[in-house]
RNA sequence: GGCGCCGUACCCAAGUGGCUAAGGGAGCAGUCUGCAAAACUGCGAUGCGGCGGUUCGAACCCGCCCGGCGCCUCCA
């Protein structure tokens, strides 16, 4: 039975999809008007997870996610970069398509754009104008908060809390401070599109409700973004989609944590934030081993706690994360005729499938789950000492991988297990050359590493033990990790 | 001013009324090893910010206090 926080409610419900074994959600995407941060990197992850793990559950799920294209803040940039609102646009969705690649989030089902909406956005806006809930100022046209009694439900907020705390310039000619637009009329060289109200464009809470609406109907089951959008976005949203449809609108809302750096907010005006693309620069690792590093790391906070980023949290990912790669190491090794431990491992096979669904089902609790894995970890490093059998190694493998795959984790097949990369060759790594990170420090391949390792063994079975360790210096001072293992032969990584 | 969140070992982080307070990282000790690495084993909070209260019983509920943060304005 899988449990959901919803913002709506305030507590964990348990989710009842509209329609039998299928899920419609709609996750707020993000304004392309610059390189998406960690903060974006977590809202895409969360929500990806959570498609992931319905789909793991046999739920049919259509996942939306937006993208807002036409805004203020892209009209500023591009005022800025002497360029085109829709060439900024364009430039910032393909690098966070790119981000979320490097991040390992797949694409969601549909990813609308708001300017490719703006027939729905017009159609709303004349219904809400129709049904009284919305008034026309000039060129623009406002939704008159006062008119929805609900509004304040999913925040939690009265109307006289929030006319208190106004700290906005209010525009005088507003009916209440609090109602919002819903068109704005544009000034000559911004875009703008035809309406009955004038030429312009819309506002921001409006596309998200005429894009859910359109993609997945008028009531739906899930509902999300970070936790900064709950006001006045969603509540926004909220009140323009039930009062235009008379209808429920989504269902539960899911919420995310911020991520913060130091005890603070990441935010641009602190200053404090990384982009994700700045973080797979620095990174010392293959951008692959990045990304899942980053998605272990973040995926061990409970979404909805906040998360501190710091370079030593990133390095305590990766280390636990070797002590996983390490083990599909030593599954992959031809293991001798004993199989003592088949038998246990489909014990603790099943232990980790109930433990896991369990922690999932339980509002999302990735950091449990991760925990279930560890233990299931340390359980097969144990069986394998008494002994399991090929199929038995594939087996643990597979479950690895096929319970992994929900939080988008040990799908590679190699690892990187030194802190810092200098690639030899770097199709021996799987490196494009023109990863600016490929830098050929040394030549050698998997073959010499080989035969090295070969000429060391040996020597060890000479008891040349000088020579076997001047070999063994040599390949660590060219960043191979040899392993020996109790039959005389050796494993090596780097 | 209004609404809300957080404070668990050296670090990260679950647990939110009742078995020995998960799990990971780091550290130390041991087994194994020619040595190492990996793996395994053991050690590590008599206590969950502080003080009261409710209860047979609280890290978990209530109150107050201390410390930190978020939203109320564009924001994942």
């Amino acid at each position: 039975m899988l449990k959901i926080y919803n913002t709506l409610s305030g507590k964990k419900e348990v989710l009842e999809p509209l329609e039998p074994k299928t899920i419609r959600m709609y996750a707020c995407g993000v304004t392309v008007y610059d390189y998406s941060h960690l903060g974006h990197a977590r809202s895409a992850l969360v929500f990806d997870v959570i498609r992931n793990y319905l789909r793991f559950n046999g739920y049919n799920v259509t996942y939306v996610r937006n993208f807002t294209d036409v805004d203020d803040k892209i009209i500023k940039r591009a005022s800025e970069e002497g360029k085109t609102s829709a060439e900024i646009a364009e430039k910032y969705l393909l690098a966070y398509q790119e981000d979320m690649k490097l991040l390992g989030v797949a694409p969601a089902d549909v990813e609308p754009k708001a300017t490719e909406h703006i027939p729905d956005i017009i159609r709303l806006i004349q219904i809400l104008i129709e049904k009284g809930h919305a008034y026309r100022l000039n060129g623009d046209v406002y939704y008159e908060v006062k008119t929805y009694p609900g509004y304040g439900r999913l925040s939690k907020r009265k109307a006289e809390d929030l006319l208190a705390g106004a700290r906005v310039e209010v525009d005088e000619r507003k009916r209440n401070p609090m109602d919002f637009a819903l068109w704005k009329s544009s000034k000559p060289g911004e875009p703008a599109w035809d309406s009955p109200w004038g030429r312009g464009r819309p506002g921001w809470h409006i596309e998200c409700s005429a894009m859910s609406i359109r993609h997945l109907g008028e009531t739906f089951d899930i509902h999300g973004g970070g936790m900064d959008l709950i006001f006045p976005h969603h509540e926004n949203e909220i009140a323009q989609s039930c009062a235009a449809t008379g209808k429920e609108f989504a269902r539960y809302w899911v919420h995310n944590g911020f991520v913060q750096i130091n005890q603070e907010k990441m935010s641009k005006s602190l200053g404090n934030f990384f982009t994700i693309r700045e973080i797979f620069e620095k990174s010392e690792w293959l951008d692959h081993e990045t990304g899942e590093t980053l998605r272990y790391f973040m995926l061990t906070t409970h979404y909805r706690s906040p998360l501190d980023f710091s370079d030593q949290s990133l390095q305590e990912a990766k280390n636990a994360l070797n002590g996983f790669y390490d083990l599909f190491k030593r599954l992959k090794e031809p293991s001798g005729k004993k199989s003592k431990g088949d038998k246990p491992l489909r014990q603790a096979v099943e232990r980790l499938a109930d433990a896991f669904r369990q922690a999932m089902d339980d509002d999302f609790n990735t950091p449990v789950a991760i925990a279930e894995l560890q233990k299931f970890r340390g359980e097969v490093n144990r069986l394998l000492e008494i002994g399991l059998s090929h199929a038995a190694c594939n087996e643990a493998r597979e479950i690895f991988r096929s319970h992994g795959w929900v939080l988008g984790l040990f799908q590679l097949d190699k690892w990187q297990f030194n802190p810092v990369i200098k690639v030899r060759r770097a199709e021996d790594v799987g490196v494009g050359l023109n990863d600016k990170r490929a830098q050929v420090v040394s030549i050698l391949t998997d073959t010499d590493i080989q035969k090295k390792v070969d000429e060391r063994n040996e020597a060890r079975r000479r008891k040349d033990f000088k020579l076997a360790d001047e070999i063994r210096n040599f390949l660590t001072s060219q960043d191979v990790i040899v392993e020996d293992r109790p039959d005389g032969t050796s494993r090596w990584k780097r």
